[in-house]
DNA sequence: AAAATAGTGTCTCTGAGACACTATCTC
DNA sequence: GAGATAGTGTCTCAGAGACACTATTTT
């Protein structure tokens, strides 16, 4: 590498306007199961939702605060020693607590004038976490709300900086993701019933092989990238965590298959 | 506004680490025909190929370049009045001579180190030419040579930065995005013919469903993105330019499909 | 007639799709 | 037995897949 370090001695990064600041944001979804009925086996609603902060009006030297009252994504700078991936990780630890996620970059937006506070960058990305994970949340420093939103509640509120872009592709790229990758099983335990798997597709999905019940249980065991879990003596495992009558547990194997709009 | 000229007054972007400077990158593709006979019609052999541009030995100023020698995608810093993709476009005009394409983000590189010479984030994109719009290319200002080159003989390049991790990704998304999306008909005029779309799709898949001449010639057509080209009159418009016997021409449709492993 | 691409005929077998039915369990 | 989820039976029809065959044109 002598050769590259003879040519740093002659460039100057001066000579380039460079940006006034790279951030990382999270669209954190996740999905709610509400029990229908209050006690007892019920068969839950399940409703894809979008975790937004609203920005504090002060910060925290007690003046007012960019977009300060507006939802926003969670979010922040992103320190020379890191990637936005880390970053993203690392904020959504400090702002909400939750680790232990499935996390996609899905898109940068640098479009001029898109923060009064100079030339920054935005390094997008969407996760996934399960209910069980919200539980752990808490407010941070500079966000004095945290909050679950349905997608069309989040159309209604006033959204920070050029959000209300930002979190429509986030959905649309869920929404695809969804049913073109195995991201699914990001919203479910590592061992789940069909009726699960259903249900969580059905919250972006309403195509007849998952609304009709018998294709999805039929066809579904027979693809590639689910396996039907069993227990040691090789016995299929079930569950009668959603009913009385037990069902059988499946599970996601390792193999990403690539769906296709010629077949 | 009010509320944020006020806060503005109080942010102080010297407070945060910034980065040295934000580049958009392009990996360009193009399907090059090669015809197996001189002369003739023939059965063209397709080949899916990368363009890349050499770095020169030295700057503008005569002295030594950053990674010299080596081979790189073409692109560029952003400046602070454009996006990335706008200057993509820009790089990709200035650099080769290439206007008129189909542009698509598919990664943010932001490795600490990636680039000795700061803290550079780089925006890459993918681009798809017709073989013609390459006729236009030329060597630009700091590069001395541009050339295609096949998946397989891209990596026995040296690569400048992590471009072997950033092409290898471009290469990945290309070969999604071909049978997931209609981004094949970049490689296509207007109107083309059942087997010119099937050769376009055989550079990425051996797929039965593509494959297999029967299966294609049976199933594109009723496939709701690809429609028959007609003339005024409303009969099937033909071309006889691969053969002597005339084949019907297709179009893509406007509508955009989703694919689904679940189906 | 030969040669080359552009299709079509035919047959088998799988599986999508619709909807009614059965199974398993608790209360 | 009522009621709830978890599945299966059955029928029809479309289409995947394989491979041989026909069609259209120039040399």
């Amino acid at each position: 590498m002598t050769k590259n370090e003879e040519a740093l001695k002659h460039y100057d990064s001066s000579k380039y306007v460079t940006p006034d600041g790279y951030t990382s944001d999270i669209a954190v979804f996740t999905i709610v199961t509400e029990p229908v009925k209050e006690e007892g086996k019920a068969p839950p609603k399940r409703t894809l939702k979008l975790m937004l902060i609203q920005r504090s009006e002060l910060n925290s030297e007690g003046e007012p605060n960019i977009e300060g009252g507006k939802w926003a994504l969670p979010g922040g700078f992103v320190q020379p020693d890191e990637t936005a991936y880390e970053a993203a990780i690392r904020e959504l630890s400090e702002e909400t607590g939750i680790d232990q996620i499935h996390l996609k970059h899905y898109g940068v937006y640098d479009k001029p004038g898109r923060d009064p506070r100079g030339w920054i960058i935005t390094n997008a990305h969407y996760a996934i976490v399960t209910e069980d994970f919200l539980g752990k949340r808490k407010a941070a420093d500079d966000a004095n709300d945290v909050n679950l939103f349905t997608l069309e509640e989040v159309f209604q509120l006033e959204l920070a900086f050029d959000h209300r872009e930002v979190i429509h592709d986030a959905i649309e790229m869920i929404k695809k993701d969804m049913v073109q990758t195995t991201i699914a099983k990001g919203f479910l335990p590592e061992e789940f019933t069909l009726s699960e798997l259903r249900d969580v597709l059905l919250t972006v999905s309403d195509e007849p092989y998952i609304k009709e019940k018998s294709i999805f249980f039929r066809k579904t065991p027979t693809l590639p990238f689910i396996e039907l879990a069993v227990d040691r003596e090789g016995n299929p495992k079930t569950t009668r965590r959603n009913s009385y009558r037990p069902s059988k547990l499946y599970r996601f194997t390792d193999s990403e298959p690539i769906a296709s709009i010629y077949t």
